[in-house]
Order: structure tokens, then sequence, then C-alpha cells
DNA sequence: TCAAAAGTGTTGTGAATACACCCATGG
DNA sequence: CCATGGGTGTATTCACAACACTTTTGA
């Protein structure tokens, strides 16, 4: 019967954490990054990354707190979103935690090896992280669930794309980052003349890159825009 | 420094919260539903409405307990998602609280006055409530802000424009709501032609309904289908 | 019979597809 | 000179915006 927030406050033990799914493309995979949990509940098993939200700390800046201390990287470099927010009573065993989830996704990034708390860290294939003889921790399956589909939506309608491709990058990276993640084969030459045609997209640094074979690709830049107007139908 | 969830809890004291963003549409407006504060902080001033999370209680079903608290309507026949959380540190005067925040919508809901918490309660036009000169408490405008620009994207590729219309409804009431949340005017022929060849967006009833000029408008249900594919887009 | 809104038909424009074809490089 | 991928040209198809036009009602 209580209305808004009102003093005093009925409060009861909380915990606020954020949870983090980072992805990247390896080897022609959608990638996340687990860690091996060290503790109880779960121990050994595998999680996304995440932590406490401290006291003084935005929701953003824990994310991005987190996303810097398991993967070493300069986080600003990186695109993080908001997700959505878990927080069914029984999903930790040790009491009440609420979680804010969060997107991040990044070029081919390293193997997280530094001293931090990024041993145990591993990129997994989003693939086999949701197989069904394949256990994660807490509700981190439908978190990881959400955040494919969250992906797989963005790349319709934002430059999110461009986020997975180290710069300068060539067509065809961006379009694999397409093909990969939608599970579908794009026409080159349409997929070419659709990214160079819509405005702040891409733009191109004059240079070209050798190939494994074949003619030198042009080598582009993210443009800046954050929207994709009209967006990138997927059934065509 | 600290990876995932561990135990012990390194807690601090906070509270989780939900806060609704109703929206219906009365007078050809986007409103939304706001209650007059009771109690500091904030006293007197308008918020959204929303409450603390309970012990036992998943976040969904918070917000629905909040619903229909507030609204004294059967809260699964409206629309009801997660928008997103919010938590910057100073966000509520005393102490640390976050708030998830959710989207609900419904057809011209009746003005709440049943005797529960809704005293207070006023449906307010969005074009009112984000003027620069009403004042809203805590972060509620940035929160109202998102949940306006949500509103607006959902329109292009969800159906749940069909969620304002009580049924059954008129191509043209449907019509009315894209024009009033989207602030332009659709030409009448294509929008019928495109809402009808959508499959599962809406499905005649057989019935019709005698306009208060012109010609009887054939009635429709809500087809039950979710997606929009291709969607409606804004520009022509 | 006129106004007003529902609903249909038609046409021109532009975007997306499918695919033929040329370009540049390594072997 | 051949294989391989980069990149351009182009015809066909299709969706959509624009708008003329017909239908059905109340006044």
């Amino acid at each position: 019967m209580n209305r808004s927030v009102e003093a005093p406050l009925p409060r009861f033990p909380v915990s606020v954490t954020v949870d983090i799914v980072i992805f990247t493309i390896r080897d022609d995979e959608l990638s996340v990054l687990l860690i091996e949990r060290g503790k109880e509940p779960h121990l050994g098993r595998s999680a996304l990354p995440g932590g406490y939200v401290r006291p003084g700390e935005d929701l953003d800046g824990a994310a991005l707190r987190e996303l810097v201390e398991e993967t070493g990287l300069d986080g600003r470099s990186l695109h993080l979103e908001q997700l959505r927010s878990y927080g069914a009573p029984d999903r930790d065993p040790r009491g009440r935690v609420i979680t804010v989830a969060y997107l991040a996704l990044g070029p081919d990034l390293p193997t997280p090896t530094a001293g931090t708390d990024a041993a145990g860290a591993a990129w997994t294939p989003v693939g086999k992280a949701l197989d069904p003889g394949f256990t994660l921790s807490f509700d981190h399956r439908a978190i990881l669930t959400d955040a494919v589909e969250r992906a797989r939506a963005q790349l319709e309608y934002t430059t999110v794309a461009a986020g997975f491709c180290r710069e300068p990058f060539t067509i065809s990276d961006l379009r694999r980052v397409y093909e990969v993640i939608w599970g579908v084969a794009l026409d080159p030459s349409n997929f070419r003349r659709k990214v160079t045609k819509t405005a702040g997209f891409v733009e191109p640094t004059g240079e070209r890159r050798a190939a494994e074979a074949g003619r030198p690709a042009a080598l582009y830049r993210f443009g800046g825009a954050r929207v994709l107007y009209p967006p990138l139908l997927r059934t065509g």
C-alpha cells in the first residue's frame, strides 16, 4: 500500500550488482567473456563478470569499472550500454540480490591474462555457452540470451556493428560481423552500397589493406553516427 | 577488486524501488499518470507512481502490484514492460535508492479516484509534464523522457499501439495513436493498407461503428502478433 | 444533396535484390 | 594466366507515398 518513495525506508537486506555481457568476435564466432567462479555458490562454474555497486558509484560507473577490471582495457573505447535488470527473489541463494546487466562489445579483444581478476576468464563462443550441456551460474543463461537478442536487434537500426571492428577496417570486416551475429550470408555488393550510402556509418581513410587473396580492400573508420536510418533489415 | 557475486556480502544500505510510467491517450494527447507526493522529500510535487520492491517479490511482480494499486485496474489487461534502471548515488536525498523503471500503457483509462493510493493521482499530458516550468520529483523527468522515446520507437517495430485502443477499435483509432505519439499526420489510406496487410496486427470483427460523421468504420480487435515486420517507418 | 469520414485504385519514385561483370593482387 | 576476393553496373521487383476517386452515413 505504500506509494512512491517515502521516509522512513521500509528497508530489508538487498544487494545490487552489475553483470556484464562482453561480446567480441573471435574466429568468426560471437564470443562472450566468462569467468570461472572462485567461491561458493556455484564454485568452479562459469559466470558473467560482475560485482557489487559501490556506495558512491553510479550504475554506469560500476559497469565501466568492472569492465576495465576484467578486461584490462581502456573501457572508454568499448561500447557499453545497460541491458536490463534481474531481480527474482531466489536468483542468488545467499539473499536478495538485484543485478543490473550491461552489454559491452569490442573488437577482437586479447584473452584477459593481466594479473587482476581476469585470471580464470576466457572467451567462450555463445553457441557453446548457451548449449544445454553448458552450465552457467545464477540466471546468467537468461541474461546472456537477452543480450544476444539485443545485439541482433541493435545491428539492424544502430551502427554498433562497427564497435566489433578494430580501426581501420574493411567493408568485408563489417559484413562479417553481421553475418556472424545474424547467422546469415549477405550479398557483398549490396551490403557495401547500403553501408557506404548511409551517412556517418563509415568514412574512407584512403588507405588499402593487402588481403590474403584477391584485390586489396579499401580501409574505413567509424563515421560517428549512432542510429541507422533506414534500418538494415534482416530479411530481404 | 571483487569479482562477481561472492560471500560474504559487502553490503551497504540500499533500497530498490519500481517506478511506473503509465501512458494513455486522452483528448488526442499522450498522457502520463502522475501522483502528488504526500511526504518529504518533494512534498506536494508531482512524481511517477511507484514503491518499494518487497522481500518475496519479483521486479515484474512489484511493478504489476503497484500498477494495480495506482490505477485500480486489472493489471493483466495492460501492457507492462521493464524500461531501465536508474541508480545515481544522489538521486534520492534520503540515501541510496536504485529504481527499476517500467513502462505501462492502456486504452483511455478512467481517472483514478478509487479510495486507494490513487487519491492525488491525475493524468497529465506529457507535453505539460516535460515543460521546463513543470517540476517533477527526483530524476523522474529523465525517466519520463526515456519512456517517451521508448514508446515512440516501439510503435515502429512492435504492435504495442493496439494496447492504447479499447477493443473493438477502428483503423482510425489506431492511426490516431501513431499520429499523437509521433506528432505527425499519416495518410489514412496508406496506413490502413500497411496495418491490415501485416499478419496478426489486427483482425476484423465483422461489426461496424457509427461515426460522428461519415461512413461507419469497420471494427477490429488485436491480432496477437508482437513484432511488426517490416517495421512502420516514421519517415517516408 | 452536401459534408465528412471510410475505404479502394492507380501511378510514379526509389530502394532492395540478384547477378553479371570488371579490377587488382598473389601465386 | 588463373584463383580469389574487392568493387561497380544494372535490370527487375517491390514497397511506399501521393492522391484521385468511390462508398456510406448523418444532417
